[in-house]
DNA sequence: GATGAATGAGAATTCATTCAT
DNA sequence: AATGAATGAATTCTCATTCAT
């Protein structure tokens, strides 16, 4: 991997993250090839190289991507007024996006490849999502928009573990829909979360 | 693969899936080998495909195997005067079980690998345990021996995706701890569940 | 890699080393391929990894089969009464064999092989031959079969680094002979060693 | 490759073989990409097809450029009156310089590319460095300034092939030291040049 | 029934060389 | 003249699966 002109290469290093992307949603990560990435970003094989030095810097680079795009969702739940409609709301989106299986292949597969590897491990900070879901819960509670049940930590475990599986069922089990689990959460939350 | 005679199979089976256990739990289930496992079971290579034609088919059995393994744990559940506790040990005992790192790559694997391939995600029915909790809960209520905040169903993917989550937390994130997770649970548990 | 029949293992594995032999000697160590060695071999390329778990380690192994056979070579100079007679002797063979270009190559590649790997550069310990040559002089002295004008290890270092020139010089100066290195060695070898 | 004006062709060459040189020494010829010079260079890689049309041809440039060098050194041999004195003198510095690991590397590379390499082989005429001295000591010879125990010829072939294996012997054998090189060849001069 | 040797289709990665700008 | 992005053939190594004994 060599340097290049700094606009080219944050150009190309982000058609090749859409493209892997696009790879690892179709067949998860570990069964996407250097080559699959490269065909799907129109770009010859070697070239991948001169990008990101090998597949796991190129994971790193993915990671790293996905983590701002979740931070800034959750970022949304500061500066609301209606704090349990918009996180209801950022929910339902999450988990639409999760089942879609090709996101959940590779949320799975990062945890996978997290589990082996300790760098990736680092860079997961397993779920940035939640750090970010009990911040926003501890400012909510103390500017008293909410009341919460249990502790904001607990809490925001609570919920991203709920949303994780509701996404993983409504992909295996074909009698549960996502409507199903929009209709489940809000229970779930209100449970959880009272307004003040 | 070739057939033998059905005592020696059934017995070869079993032998070569306990192997297979422990490999999984070593290296998760792609990174494990057929030759791994032969050589963990002390059988030979080629022996391997006369009881299993081929690697997916014994992945397949595998699973079954650990549906079964689980569904008996909970069904301890039904015959308990003390719900909740029985409840809160059996599930301090599975994420133990889990955070062993070597439980939740399998379980993981297994996701990933249903993800990937109908046959697998059948057999999943992404969740035995979860079923098996549900009934319980619901069994529990309708004996009166608690109360649900929620329903059965709400409740048992809830805790479900608890344990999952939390178990993962524990190999991940170093500060956070097996007693943490313990200890979250019940606080989390009495939100859920009343006893009567 | 794995254990297979000792008989058959060590039979392959000199089948591998001797068409290992013939495409070293062809191209040079460097520009051999596996593939290359596995065609040799009549033998698939995964095959080889049976026996020699990387190239590094069937270089190695060439290596010390290589020590060996030159070794051998040597040892007849102890058992001699004709001490100079039989040394030049072995050395027209040893530069006759060497400047097959063949045999050059795999030396030199092997210098520079060591070069760059220190746990090949411990397997060479440099020139074994040279500490044969030394001890078969200084045995040969004691007994008084021979005088010698300089010590032991420098006659020896003289000598073997006239062979490895000349034969180099066989192969690239096409004004130089065979004949004519034997003719000058023998000179040479005068100047070194007298008889007693 | 394309052409250039004359004048900076010369000195961009010289620019690209003098980078050459650095790589070389560092990693050897072979390990050395064109990257790597061009970068050593600072220069593009593109560009330093503009002056040798592949390696082959660079290597080619800069194996003519060594010769000249070494030619230099042994120049001063002829206009001396102290011939064994500054002979020992050079020698101690060749041995000196090839055992910096980096100029052996060079050296042997060199070697082997020659005999991979007709043409590579021509230019090396193998060993220049040895027709320079033979032709010195002939002239001090006959200048009466020496007396050979054997021929020009000889002589100059056995202490060239001392410098080189004395050099691999200092990297290789850490038991052996320049020093210990040095005393040696002292020796092994004065067996092989009496002065008159 | 059992064995384990053999196969070969990939996978990641490197690097000399070309060519549009 | 100079640049450096792009290419793709070549290399090492892995592993599920087959098959002769």
């Amino acid at each position: 991997m060599k340097k290049a002109s700094t606009d080219l290469i944050t150009r190309q290093q982000s058609r090749i993250l859409t493209a892997a992307k696009q790879c690892f949603s179709r067949n998860g990560i570990s069964r996407t090839t250097m080559r699959d990435i490269a065909a799907e970003a129109e770009i010859s094989l070697g070239n991948i190289y001169r990008y990101f030095s090998n597949k796991k810097a190129l994971i790193h680079a993915f990671i790293e991507r996905d983590n701002q795009e979740i931070g800034e969702a959750f970022a949304l739940l500061d500066n609301t007024k209606h704090f349990k409609t918009l996180l209801e709301h950022i929910v339902k989106e999450i988990i639409n996006e999760l089942s879609t299986k090709s996101e959940l292949y590779i949320h799975l597969d990062l945890l996978i490849l997290g589990l082996h590897d300790k760098d990736i491990l680092a860079l997961l900070e397993l779920d940035k999502s939640e750090q970010f879901l009990k911040n926003s819960l501890q400012k909510a509670q103390e500017k008293s928009q909410i009341v919460l049940s249990l502790s904001p930590e607990i809490t925001a475990l609570a919920i991203m573990a709920f949303i994780e599986k509701a996404a993983i069922k409504c992909i295996s089990d074909s009698n549960y829909s996502k409507k199903n689990a929009g209709k489940q959460f809000k229970k779930f939350i209100n449970l959880l979360i009272g307004s003040s």
